[in-house]
DNA sequence: ACCGGCCTTTTTGTATACAAAATTGGCGCG
DNA sequence: CGCGCCAATTTTGTATACAAAAAGGCCGGT
């Protein structure tokens, strides 16, 4: 549902490139040759500088004055802005949704939460699979709110590194809470109210910026 | 400001085939095919499959199943959800800005400002200058508002080829009133205040949706 | 020792050749 | 006459070779 998928070689190329940002093996302020990558994953520049560029276009890579590619930083200025903008586009999703979700799609995302609250009763929980189910949720609704331009501008928003490093500190408490949000949102779906979507999503965004912000180290 | 210029034969190429579509030149549904378009820009298709991925990721075109590009078409309902995604983030780009603008920045917002009055104060007012002092009043708050994101995500956004079709259909009052907003925000920023900043940036770009909609030939 | 300019090396940009995939047209069969 | 399948053609994807540009280092001058 992410990528608009052109190729088979350019595809695995974003992917591994974008893995190896992600999982920190190409820490921030490293250089992303094109050469060494195509050694890496194994095929032609060609379809590298494809993925380099869709990887630049989505901010996990700037580009030096000199035309060199290195992969960005992101202070915790850089990941507040994120997430007011996630919680904006995301907002305005749910608020889009909330008149256009089929009983289909409602009923997916039930079956979704469901599966989310499993991952979170367990002991101890199973923050992997809540992660899974999470971004799952959250797609889901996305596409409910059927709005093409939308989701590429949230794709680049959704999983960032250091994100994801501080996911897993979430507490039991933090997950239900993501649940019982996720469940209000259902509620507001039913009763086709846009703005309690929007208020709910927002909040849920803004909750989840505040507890990766007390988890951090600071500044 | 808008691009991130890589390089010349590839930026030539992303101009010239994006100004195809927006002048109408190339239609909705029209297929873009990569030698087709070599030879007319007189570049080999390396640059040109540059160009088409950056217009596609601005959804200037869209990728049918089979791999092949085609000119976007936007629908009325696309161009209202194109202005509603516009007022959020400029709206969000002003409240930013309203922190962050040095007295430098606020300096040469006035006179662009200026400049767009002067314009519409001719008789007939100017309407082509106006409409670059505007994009160049909008662009510097975006400058302003110190994001690279924001910046990107807006470039998909400012102009699309209904909404330029239209432009020049603006009368005397609309032009003046945008001349007035603008110095409502400049008076925001002067006080600092983000929200006004936000609403007056907001209400100026729903205006410019419901004009247009005016306009149009309706659905 | 430091600065500036030049030359070498490295890296990206572009062109072209080739491979794979998809579309189109036609042919045979029901 | 329509339907499905196969092949010919078109179009995109990938690899490689070459050109241009930038970075880094070297040397000489001051």
């Amino acid at each position: 549902m992410t990528g608009s998928a052109s190729s088979k070689a350019a595809d695995r190329a974003y992917a591994e490139i974008r893995g190896l940002i992600l999982s920190g093996d190409a820490s921030p302020g490293t250089p992303l040759r094109e050469e060494a990558l195509a050694d890496i994953v194994g095929v032609s520049r060609t379809p590298i500088r494809d993925a380099l560029r869709r990887l630049e276009a989505e901010h996990y890579a700037f580009r030096t004055p000199g035309g060199r590619l290195v992969v960005a930083d992101w202070d915790v200025d850089d990941v507040a802005e994120m997430f007011a903008l996630r919680a904006m586009l995301e907002g305005h999703a749910a608020a889009r949704a909330a008149r256009r979700i089929t009983p289909v799609q409602l009923e997916a995302l039930r079956t979704c939460n469901s599966a989310l609250e499993a991952a979170v009763a367990q002991n101890p929980p199973d923050v992997a699979r809540f992660l899974a189910e999470n971004r799952r949720f959250h797609d889901l609704v996305l596409s409910a709110s059927a709005s093409a331009r939308l989701v590429s501008m949230l794709v680049s928003l959704v999983e960032q590194p250091i994100v994801r490093r501080t996911a897993t500190r979430y507490d039991r408490a933090d997950l239900a809470r993501s649940a019982h949000e996720h469940g209000q949102l259902i509620q507001a779906f039913l009763a086709g109210d846009e703005e309690w979507a929007r208020a709910v999503m927002t909040a849920h965004i803004r909750r989840a910026l505040h507890a990766f912000q007390a988890a951090s180290p600071s500044k």
